[in-house]
DNA sequence: GTGGTCTAGACCACG
DNA sequence: GTGGTCTAGACCACC
């Protein structure tokens, strides 16, 4: 399965759910007319209540990621792949610029910032591959 | 000022009231000794709710950046430089981190990832030197 | 085929088969005797599932528009034409009496609502020929 | 107070919420600035459960008809006014194209389709006096 | 079976 | 006091 959710961390679950389909949609994983997992089911395999499902099924539809079919269930939309690429790299981009103009405030030099970049890039990779 | 505060930013408020002090003091910005503004006056400079700059200041006590003296106010303690840079690394390091496994976990390549990060941290500091 | 389906619309596809069977009646384009085409045949026809097509078939019946006789299919009813002509005059008012008092509540004014109505008025004539 | 729910219509109720909202800032009844009523009073006034007012705030934010300050309330937002009456014309043009493409293939003349928008024009606007 | 709406009520963070 | 998230469970329409 490719989404996998942290309950205790901060950004809320229903908002992980998104994200992690927008990813799956921007790295072609998930591909233009692929169902979604049902509401009910994803909430069995997420031990999540499906109201959180639903709620982030719902904004993947509002933002046109996903088009439902009565009585059918949710299904990639054909013009999902360029605009979750957009998405994502808004996303991603936005978090590591504000993360770095806050080191930048704190006063720490460009040579301190760049240290703490290889270290935790390295560390990310790592983790990733040990998954 | 050292502070500034933006109202509609993801982190609350009193957070980054929080870290500000935290980074002045670890910039050497504020000194051992140092008096910080008395709650109601920061309120009205930040336009803040003085309950805001209360439990700011009651998070810097606990933490010991600042020691309260009875009908005086509150000072910049002795010992808080070394523990704020500590501090001030950590809170950075941490952002940095999170937002890295972001990009990784979104299948974004090192050479991308890296390409972002050139790029946002001339901005950061571009921005910086024009404030 | 006198039906067009819009699987995506937000009135729900039954009622589509629906509605359009009385209209084709009303306008004479279906005449009293004439048979309809099988439910698997309009399911195949109009990319739908069965049921539906099926559940359209019983409302029909229901509505004295069509008769069933066993084993060989259903049919336009001699008794359907002055029915049909009721029905689609209702739903037809029911929908436009219905927009026309969101934008009254809406506070639009008068001219405005009736530019609107003239404007899009011309552009369905348009399409409708232009198919 | 400017919203009127009927928990009997076949639009959501918090559509409904979403749409007067809007409409409401069209017409200059809220103006930028303005606090929206708290989500548990609304909900109080409304005869609604809270949560499904707050889904409505939910929307208005997401269309960035409203902004919120963390711990006060909810606010038009500054850029609204414009966006409404974007959204309000857009809305109201839609529903009644829809309902008058539907007159025009239900094969209705132009005549006859003049005399209902007529008809049911007056009516509405007599009805909203009425109340 | 599918998604969609709504209610009820708990808990949290923020100001 | 405010909004925001989440759970639990009911009911509906559609396919």
């Amino acid at each position: 399965m490719f989404i996998q959710i942290n309950p205790s961390a901060p950004t809320p679950v229903y908002e992980q759910i998104v994200s992690q389909v927008k990813y799956a949609v921007a790295s072609g994983e998930l591909r233009p007319g692929d169902a979604l997992p049902s509401v009910r089911q994803l909430a069995v395999d997420l031990l999540v209540n499906p109201n959180t499902v639903a709620r982030a099924y719902r904004e993947l539809v509002r933002d046109g990621v996903v088009d439902s079919r009565r009585g059918l269930g949710l299904f990639i939309s054909p013009r999902a792949a360029r605009a979750c690429r957009r998405d994502r790299d808004a996303i991603v981009t936005g978090r590591i610029a504000q993360a770095l103009e806050e080191a930048v405030r704190a006063q720490l030099s460009r040579e301190e910032i760049e240290d703490i970049v290889r270290t935790e890039l390295d560390r990310a990779f790592k983790n990733a591959r040990a998954e």
